[in-house]
DNA sequence: TTTCATGGTTGACATGGATCAAGCTAACGC
DNA sequence: GCGTTAGCTTGATCCATGTCAACCATGAAA
């Protein structure tokens, strides 16, 4: 039967595309410096892949957790809520960044994922990610580095909240996803925002208002080019120069 | 000489009491859920033990990082600079919890670590850490869980810092300092506050006076009593209340 | 093409917390 | 016991950001 031949053609060529070895964003991602027979290994563990469509839940806050799950393509964010209503966004995560660490602790998810556009994620179960991290020294530090860094960036959030005023805290998100859209081939200075400027507001402790008439003032100051989501950055040093200085 | 041999036996003595195995924090620590054996496998990796004066730095940013430190006895500030002198105390630490896993991702220290009384550390060795938890699973595991704990409680001092108001915020510490000194056999109703108000108002997002502001309010409202560190808390669901409804 | 809905911008005004300033308290060294 | 100092409290005033409201832009649905 030819046709089921060239589907299973099909299938094995997109199992040979998922794995991690052959995967673009290895150097961001988890396989960071792993040899090649050992990023096969990985390979085998990362069986699902799973795309979750704009607005789509990847998990919820209180879901039982069993995986973490590596960002193959497409835009997230993760948010806390309050029984009140209030919504905290916690971050914004792109392709080749980890979700899901916060739901180790407890084994069950402490916060939402959400995708802001269709986005393709990589499934690792964490069980079986723990247990071949314990045959592979790399795996294990580099796991251990990429916690470690969520909580340096974590920190570098409450910096933020904690005691920078509105225009320095938006300077500092824009430099942030200029710098990280930098590392993955992208434009540095010309980029889609993928959220709201309510959620950017949740994530700053900022109105929309705010963060709207910050993005008009950094306009007039040239520091910018805004039309709706697409921003260009015109003078990055400014932008620097704003979170330097007490204004 | 009978002088020395009762020093040798003050020394063994006092490594006997250094012990994972016979801590009493070893439920809230590192050791967590190990058998005896797999516990006295940790021993030999915690040689050392360090005694830290209040006002002194554990590790300073920049600093080289090679071991994680269990806090022994005492209170701990960890916080960030930045250049222009402002800084963002990121967390108040007490017996039983770790130190440094923010050095894990750049190898180098990111925040100050500073003891708010004289205080007892355990520096656990990172390498060999990992060494072990790569035989023990258990420790492994668990050493797992505190780092996602640290992402988890980071998420709540976003949350606090993004879109609480100044009363919720210092209800929400006293709440959290509350439950930890309970978890550590303390009262929970009354402590003293090892931090000045511009500690906590640093740690809050907020100024001195503000923080000084709040506790005479809560005061007034019955909640509390306070006489500058001291602090008795009357009524929990009080302050409990101020957190969940908008006012 | 028009309509509708969602998200963004801008203005006028209100306010929570910052800032500035004065005085108070408690602990510690002499 | 006394003076000094760091930390705390309280009052008066100010301002950055929130709130409320109107309007605009864009894209999807009809």
């Amino acid at each position: 039967m030819p046709q089921s031949r060239t589907l299973n053609q099909e299938i094995s060529l997109s199992v040979i595309k998922t794995a991690c070895s052959n995967c673009n964003l290895r150097e961001l991602c988890l396989p960071f410096g792993l040899s090649l027979e050992e990023l096969e290994r990985l390979d085998d563990l990362i069986s699902t892949r799973r795309r979750i469509k704009r607005g789509d839940h990847l998990y919820r806050a209180g879901a039982p957790f069993d995986s973490i799950y590596a960002i193959r393509s497409g835009f997230f964010k993760t948010d806390v809520l309050l029984e009140d209503g209030r919504e905290q966004v916690t971050g914004f995560q792109m392709a080749g960044e980890l979700l899901g660490l916060d739901g180790i602790s407890t084994e069950s998810h402490t916060c939402n994922a959400i995708a802001l556009e269709d986005s393709e994620i990589c499934a690792i179960p964490f069980a079986r990610l723990e247990s071949l991290s314990r045959e592979i020294h790399t795996l294990q530090h580099h796991f251990h580095k990429v916690m470690s860094r969520e909580i340096v960036r974590d920190h570098g959030v409450m910096m933020l909240l904690g005691t920078m005023r509105a225009e320095e805290r938006l300077a500092a998100f824009l430099l942030n996803l200029s710098q990280r859209f930098t590392a993955r081939g992208f434009s540095h200075a010309e980029f889609y925002l993928r959220m709201t400027r309510e959620e950017i507001g949740s994530y700053l402790g900022l109105k929309l208002e705010t963060v709207s008439r910050a993005f008009s003032r950094f306009q007039e100051e040239g520091y910018i080019a805004v039309q709706q989501k697409h921003i260009r950055i015109l003078d990055v040093n400014g932008l620097k120069a704003l979170m330097n200085h007490r204004v």
